[in-house]
RNA sequence: AGCGGGGUAGGGCAGCCAGGAGUGCCCGUCGGGCUCAUAACCCGAAGGUCGGAGGUUCAAAUCCUCUCCCCGCUACCA
């Protein structure tokens, strides 16, 4: 019995497999089967797709510390999904519009939109200096979003969900800007300390009070729609409090979207700002990816993303996002909020400039629980980078690259991972904790595997051993590195290159975290020193 | 006031939701080993009444109640 392959003149390989023309045996038939099972699985994986968001940031003045440490962690995310093989979409970008914009740049003697234009700026340098691979990055005022914008707008106007009302609330005419009581100082503007006014305007107005039930109902049908935990019972609670039907456009600001159906109004900042996660994917060949995966945001705003947001895309018909992470705070050394004033406030680009880009993506990931508040102070940054990136990482492949140029002429001898140290890498784990979104387990457990690496190194004493023995040893290390350079690379994507590139290997992925598949005879090159210690 | 977070060795943390000998991590201190390596690496030791008081339980850092400190948030502002 045997099955004809058709149009392969010259047979083919596959995962490799040869098959030669002509009728395959019966023991090519189960190959062929098991390759089917092979290419199914992975081609499942290869569809999916993991559509990943940060917050945008509002561009009113330079990015500091927590706009690096939201991108970051976004960005880790969005590079393990990757590795696992997945179709990802990542976007970040800029909220442009509103009062404040529209007020600094008035300060500024520019028009908002020169203003916002040399603000991004800014905001994309730093998603390069940081490494973040976003495939987008969206801006408020692009005709795109302002378009679906308006679209959604409309929308939920036709729909009979946003009705025409009246706002009120305290006024100062010199700010052009609303006030609530708390803001005020003795009844004055907190910035001109002119008497603020009780005045009423036109406003529209969304319905958001009528989706309260179905908004509670998914946050508590759905355990993983906010994460961490607490954060999703900490809404659950606020929901019940009830929703109030929300101002969704203004008719004193006008650095706005335009509210279509009446062009004397813009629409509200959030009722603009939110939709960017929709208008990101709303063009062809990227409609697959919503809804979106993961929404990382801060704690602050985890009210708009899961009230306000939940609600807009309940009445517009669009599917909800799967998670909403809401991450916490960098704090300063002593715990306290980073602040201008105080000359507490941390720029990331010299951080990243002074310490190398790699060691502050694993400082915050390490250092910080994903979704608690952390505190930063340069000592515990250069604690981990001479302890932990130096010290156990760098030397680690710094001292196995210089035994196989000493001992294997700089070439990757034969020999298998040694059966005791394989055992020693939890991927499971490592897995596990990444589902979960807790990254800084996730390095913990990788760095675990770089110290049973460096254990093994003192217990087999390969400049003892010789011959064979010795070989094994250092294929080993050789070979563990390989994995662990392709486990640190979404949390350090360039010292994963730099590994790669003195191994002569091709960036793995998460399927090539197996043992024994470093091939022997590979040229080894010792590079530059990975982390210098700082003093 | 309400809601939330935190109080664990000299310092900094994890562990708590799904209770099981104070279990772990980092820094620091002390002692030892190694010499391939970025004066790196490995092993060991000292050091804690897990903020306090009750309770539940065979068993509590962990669950419940009360209490004392510290820190945030209170939205329709960006």
């Amino acid at each position: 019995m045997g099955i004809l392959i058709w149009g392969f003149p010259k047979g083919f390989e596959m995962a490799g497999q040869k098959f030669q023309l002509g009728y395959l045996d019966f023991q090519e038939v189960l190959k062929l089967c098991s390759l089917y099972v092979i290419i199914k699985e992975n081609l499942s994986e290869f569809m999916k797709t993991f559509y990943i968001t940060t917050a945008i940031d509002y561009p009113s003045s330079k990015p500091h510390l927590g706009h690096a440490y939201e991108k970051i962690c976004a960005d880790a995310l969005a590079r393990w999904h990757r590795l696992l093989g997945e179709q990802v979409f990542f976007q970040t970008g800029t909220d442009e519009h509103g009062t404040k914009i529209q007020r600094k740049a008035k300060e500024a003697g520019k028009d908002p939109q020169n203003f916002v234009d040399e603000m991004v700026v800014y905001f994309e340098e730093l998603c390069k200096k940081l490494d973040i691979s976003n495939d987008k990055f969206i801006r408020t005022t692009s005709k795109e979003h302002v378009k679906v914008a308006q679209e959604i707008f409309k929308k939920l106007h036709d729909k009979g969900d946003i009705y025409l009302g009246e706002y009120s609330g305290w006024y100062c005419a010199d700010c052009e800007t609303f006030y609530t009581e708390k803001d005020l100082v003795d009844g004055n503007c907190p910035t001109h300390g002119k008497k603020a006014d009780w005045i009423k305007e036109e406003s529209y107005f969304f319905k958001m009070s009528s989706y309260q039930k179905q908004v509670l109902e998914h946050l508590e049908k759905n355990k993983e729609s906010v994460l961490p935990s607490g954060r999703r019972k900490e809404i659950v609670n606020r929901v019940k409090q009830g929703l109030n039907d929300l101002s969704v456009s203004r008719v004193n600001v006008n650095w706005g979207v335009p509210v279509p159906i009446n062009p004397k109004h813009t629409q509200y900042v959030w009722m603009d700002a939110l939709l960017n996660y929709y208008s990101g994917v709303k063009e062809k060949d990227l409609e697959k990816f919503w809804p979106a995966n993961v929404h990382v945001i801060g704690k602050d705003i985890l009210w708009h993303h899961t009230a306000i947001w939940y609600s807009i895309l309940i009445a517009a018909g669009i599917k909800l996002p799967k998670t909403v992470f809401a991450h916490g705070f960098i704090n300063t050394e002593a715990g306290d909020k980073m602040s201008k004033s105080k000359g507490t406030v941390i720029d990331p680009i010299e951080i990243a400039s002074g310490y190398g880009v790699d060691a502050i993506r694993y400082f915050l990931l390490r250092e910080v629980p994903f979704g608690q508040d952390g505190n930063f102070s340069i000592e515990a940054l250069k604690t981990r980078i001479n302890n932990e990136l130096a010290n156990e990482l760098g030397n680690l492949v710094n001292r196995t690259i210089v035994m196989l140029e000493k001992y294997c002429g700089g070439k990757i001898p034969k020999g298998e991972t040694d059966s005791a140290l394989q055992k020693q890498l939890k991927l499971d784990k490592i897995k596990d904790r990444m589902e979960k979104l807790e990254m800084h387990f996730a390095l913990a457990e990788i760095f675990a595997f770089i110290s049973a690496c460096n254990k093994f190194i003192n217990d087999k004493a390969p400049w003892k051993l010789e011959g064979k023995e010795r070989e094994k040893v250092l294929y080993s290390l050789a070979d563990s590195i390989r994995v662990i350079s392709i486990l640190i690379a979404p949390f350090m994507p360039g010292t994963s290159k730099k590994i790669n590139s003195q191994l002569s290997i091709k960036d793995g992925k998460l399927a090539d975290c197996k043992f024994n598949l470093l091939k022997s005879e590979t040229k080894v090159e010792r590079g530059e020193i990975l982390f210098k210690k700082t003093e």
